[in-house]
DNA sequence: TGCTAACGTCAGTCCGTGTTGATATCAGTG
DNA sequence: CACTGATATCAACACGGACTGACGTTAGCA
């Protein structure tokens, strides 16, 4: 949830979404350095979100959909307790 | 997504799933500052996270489900179509 | 075996933003 | 009407984390 917040993390799952792409393919679609998006790309690492698969001198990088599953489940979990609170008007009083 | 990658951020929208709270119950929970907590929440409210209803001197806030559906759903979606193309084995060569 | 391109790491800088204190406002309450 | 308690706004401040530059390493290729 956290490493989602960032808006470059977040481009860099949106395109590993619809390919897989190795860095020098990121440099090319963000315009950010190199040295930027591997930083970025160990924190996705680190997280679970993103996984790599090393071919040659290259390093592809590929999307793990049940981290962003996880994540989404977790935040539709809320959204129904909270349309259950709000049905309930539970509130606590003051 | 951007507004959800505060813990403290996060903490309040959790806390405001299962019971409709004022500034003062949040304060307690949390142990943050009014002013600090009184920022998060502005900011929640402008992202449509969570709505208010005054109450006399008090407001409460409540969280409004269809905000975390709608991120929900779009994480979901992402990892829809990254489960494709990791089906497709679909990689754009270097 | 030199050369280059891809990638990671490290140390430092810089900036956004979370945090705070002081202050204003408004609603109850005596 | 004075007073207190709840909340929002404002103007700094501080700090984490994003961004950068320099460097090291490894893998292909001539």
């Amino acid at each position: 949830m956290r490493v989602l917040g960032d808006p470059l993390r977040m481009r860099i799952v949106s395109l590993l979404a619809r390919e897989t792409l190795c860095t020098t393919h990121l440099v090319a679609e963000t315009g950010a350095r190199q040295t930027n998006l591997s930083n970025h790309l160990k924190v996705l690492r680190e997280a679970g979100v993103v996984e790599t698969e090393p071919c040659g001198r290259f390093t592809y990088y590929r999307l793990r959909p049940e981290a962003l599953d996880a994540v989404s489940a977790s935040l539709a979990e809320l959204a129904a307790t909270a349309r259950a609170t709000g049905a309930a008007d539970n509130r606590r009083a003051c």
